[in-house]
DNA sequence: GATGAATGAGCCTTCATTCAT
DNA sequence: CATGAATGAAGGCTCATTCAT
């Protein structure tokens, strides 16, 4: 007998996000999806019962891993700067290295794919980034702005800065890193 | 093609960005887009040849508005930081009031209807402000950084920032306004 | 304009119906009803919402003409007997003459279209044919039995008869329809 | 192919008709019929080559067990009435004890799964019965009428009786049994 | 010009069949 | 033999586009 092999599962996703970057999330089609991760149409449907969802679970998986690799070695203790510039980083690597599912997490804001109740469940996964922020208000290190603001503050340039780069395929050096830091860090701080 | 009624392009335009505001690029139907503006699907093929082109336009035409109003008001003249405070302001603005319009742009980046090059020549547009940015550093008023860059940190964080508004209905207060020029010319400044 | 032309939905009917004749409820396509037909898959759809839609409605009026068929020139008041060989004789009528619809009934009364519900709602129709039968108990003209055997043992016997007739393509004569017909009166009679 | 486990097939048999029953020959798939019997669909095509040749030798089997029990406990000599008395029990209690194989018969025949020749070749296995009737009629104890029409005023009669009881669940007694046959008789008879 | 019914290519999905385990 | 994952042809349905009115 032949065993559902669930490592298909990320070739499927690793084929989606690929075909999302290059077409968006118009136009893909399960067919396209199937050929590109190398299967039959057919087996696609083995894994995912329908198109949406394989979009839905796909989405539920990014943000997961979004989300997780914020924290990567984040130590609460730590002083708030250091603490801060561990989770830029991580912003910063994870939009480098998952490119692909930056794009596809943004198409899918604004498609039928994705409820209403998605969306709003994302942000609940960031509390912990949210307290750092609050933390650094109440030690008087940054400015004294609702926590959301500050949050997508960073966010969004950051977003924009990795997009550029993506599209003009700009090596991405410690340089870089550290003087757009400092933009960032500029900014919020009191 | 020179039809009676230019207003209907107008309501096809406005039909279309509500459309994809809801939906996204993805499954928008050029029925759909008919019957929110109010008329047979057959009449939008009186005013565009078919789809793409239709949507192709609208993408010209938000271009055109987006990087034009950067500019209202604006004197190259005047100092830097107030010439600098007048486009922020603008960008914030039309950010805000087009809201769909941001949303349409976004999602055509990545999608089969807008190709390479008018991804590219999006950003010649923008020359002006970019002058700007330049002159500032010259002045020693900001850092020295590559002027994309400034552009892009700028740019990221507006858009997140009124994009959190639009989706949780935030009035935007003139203290909202001066508070995040504040960040963001905290972060760029020298 | 062109308005949506009703008279296409009959010849919808019609070619659904030669087909299931021909092939049974299995194996019948959408896009094979639409060339029988004679026009495009996507038209049906504008007069059915889907498949299921379309065999329904059809069922529905098949048993509409059915029911209301017995029925004509049925006088209530005339005498037993010949009331009875009214419905008998428009039955039978029926049964040659739409034999399509009848293998088309046959065959959904065991398919996934038709409900529980719809299959119990059809014997309501055909109240004035089971008030006449006891009303023949009554006058002890026919045998004191349960009214919907004596339906079924009637309907049944015609409707084998006609299948056989149609399969053998003969001609039903006069001669054959009185024949039969003291075959179901002699079987009923007290 | 000589497989191990013949009963199998009769599980397989036995699986397909209930689906039948429930759903018509529409509708069922190979897969539905290898859970309903127990084991996986490959398995089905160990004993069968494939879906066609399962359904017309699964019809084959009905019709030679449909036809074979017609004629238990016959007796050809035996008084005419006594003999058709015994065909026609035999031919009531196989429709009550064989439910679904009747619908099933009665499903293929409008079907792309049976052929016309297999059609007209199932009457030929019903010869002792025409004879019988023959001979009643020879016998000038029945109506002067094509054996073929008294065949089926019989089979039809008892056909739509024994569907009433099976859908309305009504058990079926000695008394309806001989009731019914007694209005069979009192039909065909001189 | 405006309409919306008609068209048919193409997408999502199912399912008969095969085949590696 | 038995299994059920894999395959891909084919069917249901959608929708961009055309065209008769």
């Amino acid at each position: 007998m032949k065993p559902k092999d669930e490592g298909k599962i990320d070739e499927i996703y690793t084929a989606t996000l690929a075909l999302v970057k290059e077409q968006g999330l118009a136009g893909i089609t399960m067919s396209q999806i199937a050929r590109k991760a190398g299967f039959a149409t057919g087996t696609v449907y083995i894994y995912f019962a329908n198109k949406d969802e394989l979009i839905v679970k796909l989405f539920d998986k990014c943000i997961n891993d979004y989300t997780r690799d914020h924290f990567a070695g984040y130590d609460p203790s730590a002083p708030f700067k250091v603490a801060f510039h561990t989770i830029w980083m991580n912003m910063l690597r994870y939009s480098i290295e998952h490119f692909h599912e930056m794009v596809f997490i943004e198409q899918c804001f604004h498609s039928p794919f994705i409820s209403e109740a998605t969306r709003k469940a994302t942000k609940d996964r960031l509390l912990p980034w949210r307290e750092l922020i609050e933390r650094g208000k109440k030690e008087k290190l940054i400015k004294q702005v609702d926590a959301s603001w500050i949050m997508l503050f960073v966010r969004g340039s950051v977003r924009d800065l990795v997009k550029h780069c993506a599209y003009h395929q700009l090596k991405i050096t410690n340089e870089f890193r550290e003087t757009m830091f400092e933009m960032c860090w500029d900014g919020i701080r009191d």
